[in-house]
DNA sequence: GATTAAATGGGAATGATTGTCAATAAGCCT
DNA sequence: AGGCTTATTGACAATCATTCCCATTTAATC
């Protein structure tokens, strides 16, 4: 296991993903940690970044461009209905879901069974614009 | 609506997809094209690979490195069952996960629901290796 | 304060994807 | 068949996120 050190970067990254509420992409966060003042480097970010994800405390999507983006999340297993205009990001959880992915994975001989689900919309805020 | 007109190099490029039983790269599918004797440009490939996925021809997804990769499929909405070790990949169909997304998305105000769904593990083949 | 390995930064390297635009050729007309 | 029009191609440049590299910094411990 990695020796994990608090270090100012470390904490500034931390900050800049705790204040925003939806996803934002490693250069994003790298913009806002910078506007506070420090000067944090890109390949910090990043490192930080997929870390923190490896370390389940940040949740990682890949956006339809193929960007990766990541925001702090609550614990456990969940998915995301985003708003495609506004980035709006909602965390869902379905039981019955789970229970058919993992079934569909073992009616077909699958053994280590994951999955990956996104649900996207227009939120009624944007929708009213 | 743009004119299709049936260049050898299309023609090649769904051949090469045909004989594909997974998903491939756009440059696999390149590197494929041109072992037939072929000599097609690499963003002649993209540019197809692209359009055919526009006109839902072909499947679409973005790996775990956000690299696009596609593959020709039965027509309709689908979702797939792939194995992490060697690609293979089996169509997926769900009603209930279906209503239960679009339920979602409408509880939560959202409108234009749509949403994205991949199972993985390893194959009982692979498994036996 | 001294020590030491973890962590940083910044600039180069990678690699997929997109853009450019002159040259080519599919489909159509005669 | 030959010619015309314009969609399409292809070689290369350009973009852009992400990873590498490695000398320098610094958090943690004593
Ligand atoms: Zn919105
Ligand atoms: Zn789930
Ligand atoms: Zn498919
Ligand atoms: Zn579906």
């Amino acid at each position: 296991m990695a020796t994990q050190r608090l270090t100012k970067q470390r904490k500034a990254i931390t900050e800049a993903l705790r204040s925003q509420e939806n996803f934002k992409s490693a250069q994003e966060i790298h913009a806002l940690v910078n506007l506070n003042g420090e000067t944090i480097g890109l390949s910090t970010v990043y490192r930080n970044l997929t870390e923190m994800f490896e370390a389940r405390d940040v949740d990682m999507i890949i956006g339809t461009d193929g960007e990766s983006q990541y925001r702090l999340c609550s614990n456990g297993h969940h998915h995301h209905l985003t708003c495609t205009n506004c980035g709006l990001a909602i965390e869902i959880t379905g039981e019955a879901l789970e229970v058919w992915a993992k079934q569909v994975g073992i009616d077909n001989g699958f053994t280590e069974i994951a999955h990956t689900l996104e649900i996207t919309g227009i939120c009624r805020a944007c929708k009213n614009t």
